[in-house]
DNA sequence: GAACGCAATTCGATAATGTCGAATATCCTC
DNA sequence: GAGGATATTCGACATTATCGAATTGCGTTC
């Protein structure tokens, strides 16, 4: 790991942590001297990935992040193919929809279809969700060993009183998870908010990503036509991604670890 | 500027242009050895801002830009304070908004609000537009003689037929928009797309932001109320920002001192 | 199914490069 | 207008990134 991008990495996340920062601000937060974290931000600004905060002399992330990111969402294959189906997937249930990938301990909503009600609602994409309170992130983690296990080793943050924080009762879900294809949520992220995921699978069996339907908690557990739906909808993604088999057989990446061929 | 950070967005960059690319055409692209690409970008993939391309060898941008952009939308107040005004004035013009900021010879979307006919439209937030080519690109521009000098020094890239690449004439653009506070651009950047543009200006009179009404290019010019919608929502804008005049007076030389080192 | 060639990755010596303390400039407060 | 705090500049130094060569891994062809 280069010293100079992980410091530059580290200056962005907590810039993205405090918004607003001075350089002393950011030298003290990372413990390094204000001169080298003033070259650091400078550098950074120069390709308008930090800016200044106008008038003022402290910085913020910066503009062309936002391009950056764009982009990143329309090179997503998962992305562009799952679209249509999570929409569908919306329309049938009445519920919102999404889609998202890992990114480390959590979960980052990569498409987000409303509920087709009419309301108002938040966009979704691009929030993020530790993954342990999150049903796509147990998919997730359920299929991929070596994250889970870093995962379960650190403490878990409790965000609602129902966030199951116990790696050794998540650690079980996991094993049903990965039987079924399916997993669930119970106001664990949100208080009043629950959710259903299953997984994306891509050609050679790897879990890409997730889908998963979000339910009021009033209307919690959800009528089976849902489930199935959901099934359905991760099923044809995943083929129209070129995978042969719905739901993956098992974990991929310990296989992989234990080539036979 | 550090040069390995100046390099790792260098990478970024050049990952934003091609999608996908390897590590040999990586290092072709930027003239650097192999092995130098290899440092940075692991570097930059142990932040999750570069990506291995499922199952290739291959990588592209990652997951953790959409975090940082999606923080980066929320960090900024003059789109907070914008977004009820922009929809407000879609509202009453029936047609689509847009609010902007400069990102060196672009602008960048940073808040859309889209035509309320009820239609399927894409969300234009993220997108970016050569400067010369937008009318919120000739307001931040004819403000900024800074950024102004340096982008007519350089070719101009045409986009449509119409698209103005003669500096000269741009600069007598750039006279009549400070003069009367609205710029203008008939199909420069899309056929069929034509629009209005309004600086935006903070406390200290510094234009910070450009709102834009779209217009198709069959109902141009358009009713002056719309204009009058414009420019009394890019004054609104302004107001909450704290600033004390609109449209901002001239082109203030401490701000002209503001350059990006 | 084996062997070839290309691309990614690892390694270690080298000196170029980033780092950091001190000095200076600039901003904000009182 | 003065004082304190924060940002910025500068240059010597040694840490650190860089780069070429060697190695591993992968995909493709025969």
């Amino acid at each position: 790991m280069i010293q100079a991008i992980d410091r530059a990495a580290k200056v962005l996340s907590t810039l993205q942590g405090a918004r607003h920062l001075g350089i002393t601000e950011l030298a003290t937060e990372l413990w390094l001297p204000v001169s080298t974290v003033h070259g650091i931000v400078k550098s950074l600004q120069g390709h308008g990935l930090v800016a200044q905060e106008p008038g003022g002399t402290r910085y913020m992330l910066g503009p062309a992040l936002l391009k950056l990111s764009n982009v990143y969402l329309d090179t997503l294959d998962v992305r562009a193919r799952a679209m249509r189906w999570t929409l569908e997937l919306a329309r049938r249930t009445g519920l919102s929809t999404r889609l998202g990938v890992q990114l480390f301990d959590e979960v980052i909503i990569i498409h987000h279809n409303q509920r087709p009600d009419g309301s108002q609602q938040m966009p979704e994409t691009g929030l993020s969700i530790p993954a342990h309170a999150s049903a796509m992130g147990k998919v997730l983690l359920a299929y991929s060993p070596e994250y889970a296990s870093g995962l379960l080793g650190r403490p878990l943050r409790s965000l609602t009183g129902a966030t199951i924080t116990d790696p050794a009762q998540l650690a079980i879900q996991f094993v049903s998870i990965v039987s079924d294809g399916i997993a669930t949520e119970e106001d664990e992220a949100v208080l009043g908010e629950s959710s259903i995921a299953a997984p994306v699978v891509d050609t050679r069996g790897n879990v890409i990503a997730a889908v998963a339907v979000v339910v009021p908690s009033s209307e919690w557990p959800p009528d089976s036509s849902v489930l199935n739906g959901l099934r359905e909808t991760a099923r044809n993604i995943s083929r129209e991604l070129g995978a042969s088999t719905w739901p993956p057989r098992a974990l991929q990446p310990a296989v992989a670890a234990h080539p036979q061929s």
